[in-house]
DNA sequence: CGCGTTCTCTGACTCAGGTCAGATATCCTC
DNA sequence: GAGGATATCTGACCTGAGTCAGAGAACGCG
């Protein structure tokens, strides 16, 4: 790896925490300690304590101290959950709400300040940087792997790849269309962004030497991150492994971003093959095992990738 | 100010540091308390106590503690300062230097398995917008303001000014062609990145309702920013508030990105007006005191700034 | 109902990180 | 050489953040 590449990140990650260090001494400004505003902030409105727990990764003892500490602070109130009287839910006072608002109205002048000096033209540019990096970050983290094919997640994504195809084909989706585990000669991909399951994509042998890709999926809250390019190449890569040469694939007219992913990926239209009443477009594609095709298949980062997990 | 702007700042910060957080526990790694490590690095290979101190923000009893620590751990060695026996030295030994490079591996390291999941490309992009990032913000950072006529850190960067035009032009550049404090008949502004100064310029009455603006230099770290774009605005309407509607300035050949820089802010060329030997080519553009000039003269953020110091 | 599990609370403890008030030695200026 | 300033060290103290081992109540499955 390009280990200047590396070090102009560091670099980066050591300015932006120093500049975030300045931030954050304003952010504690109300004298609370820092972990108070966050559980604050974690609360919401309301949450069982269960929760918190959980999600701040915190110690029971620890977080119960917490609690007590901010109900004698007057800003949340503890009582019984009502469906599990074991458990018990942190809800704020109408104190606590104002002083949330007001840690929030301080972090936020705390960043107003930070870029006052830009104009707006700037400033839009600094968003777009941002998401960029935050896009490119997000995409880095995704681990695509091969799952079994019953893997309750990959069928969560599928079942919503279906619910959400029932919505935009004019004509409607019949679940059943869905391969089904028996039906899957050939890999099911399951792409998860921290654990949680962010798309998926399946190959199947149709003949020897000759596979289709169905079901590539992205879930909406990682689209526009080029997963669905990387979940591609990858179940390409993949089949390729698998002694496939000639990957088909057909789509609907209406997923024009899916047709668009398709040509730029080297896919080239051919005649139906009947394979699916949806599939009024079908597509085709040689791919190699060893990395290099100029048509840009799977590169030996894809492989990594696919092995890691 | 843009509320939305701000809150996708907020957002992206909120995912940053969660990014870094999992850096950090790794950085963590060899089991030594952040601030041990911290305070290696910052040592270097050797450095002054007293730096230290003011570098790192510490107490001097919490750093003595902390210098304490690692010498007993064999990492530093603390001798007195050659120069000054009141103060101290610390210098690592070869286990510190040993020790720092493995917690600089191991921070390397962290980063690599960040972005290992991107190609060479996509980590090029990510490299490039984190730089338009630091950059922006490196921008929203400096202040500028106007300075009296004899302010030392000012005359620091005249002087950088003078001899760095004495290295660019072929002919040299001497020193008294700087204007003196007594000719300033207008406002030096001085530019300041975190305290350090960072660029400078200056602008003199010629005649009624006509400036000459002088000196407009931006220190080598600050380069590349926009600030030059930002002191030749500032000047222009620190200028157009005290009377001034035409200004104009000269500049050598060689400062090709001067010219670029005159030209892309709207002025036009003119007749020499003789006032330096150096300023082969000379420029001029109308200025008003008030914003919204299609020129493209200051606006109210740039009054604002120069207001704010 | 009984028994293992889940959830929260309490008390005792640890550690990093840091502040504060002197004590002491050296330096600098008059 | 006196007196104030500077640099470091030491001891006493504090707080935030967290861990760990139980206790006790409630749940839920057989």
């Amino acid at each position: 790896m390009h280990a200047d590449a590396i070090d102009r990140i560091r670099d980066f990650n050591r300015f932006y925490t120093q500049r975030l260090g300045l931030l954050s001494d304003r952010y504690l400004g109300l004298d609370r300690p820092l972990g108070h505003s966050r559980l604050l902030w974690e609360i919401g409105d309301r949450a069982a304590v269960r929760d918190l727990r959980e999600h701040l990764g915190l110690d029971s003892g620890y977080l119960s101290r917490l609690l007590r500490a901010l109900e004698q602070q007057g800003l949340i109130r503890v009582v019984p959950h009502p469906d599990d009287a074991r458990g018990r839910v942190a809800e704020l006072t109408g104190a606590g709400r104002r002083e949330r608002a007001a840690l929030d109205e301080r972090s936020r002048d705390g960043v107003a300040a930070l870029v006052a000096g830009l104009d707006p033209e700037q400033r839009a540019e600094l968003v777009e940087a941002q998401e960029r990096v935050r896009r490119l970050l997000r995409l880095a983290s995704i681990t695509i792997g091969p799952v079994p094919a019953r893997d309750p997640a990959a069928w969560r994504c599928l079942r919503r790849y279906a619910t959400e195809l029932a919505g935009r084909f004019p004509e409607g989706y019949d679940e059943a269309t869905l391969t089904t585990p028996e039906e899957l000669d050939g890999t099911l991909l399951l792409a998860r962004e921290q654990d949680r399951p962010a798309g998926c994509g399946a190959w199947v042998r149709l003949s020897p030497g000759v596979a289709e890709i169905r079901h590539l999926w992205v879930a909406g809250e990682a689209r526009g991150l080029g997963l669905g390019r990387l979940l591609l190449r990858g179940l390409e890569a993949d089949a390729a492994a698998h002694g496939v040469t000639t990957v088909r694939l057909g789509t609907h007219r209406v997923l024009t971003e899916a047709l668009a992913l398709y040509r730029a990926a080297g896919y080239h239209e051919i005649d139906g093959y009947g394979s699916s009443p949806y599939n009024q477009m079908c597509f085709e594609k040689r791919v190699q095992a060893v990395a290099g095709s100029a048509a840009g298949a799977g590169d030996s980062s894809d492989t990594r990738r696919l092995s890691a997990r």
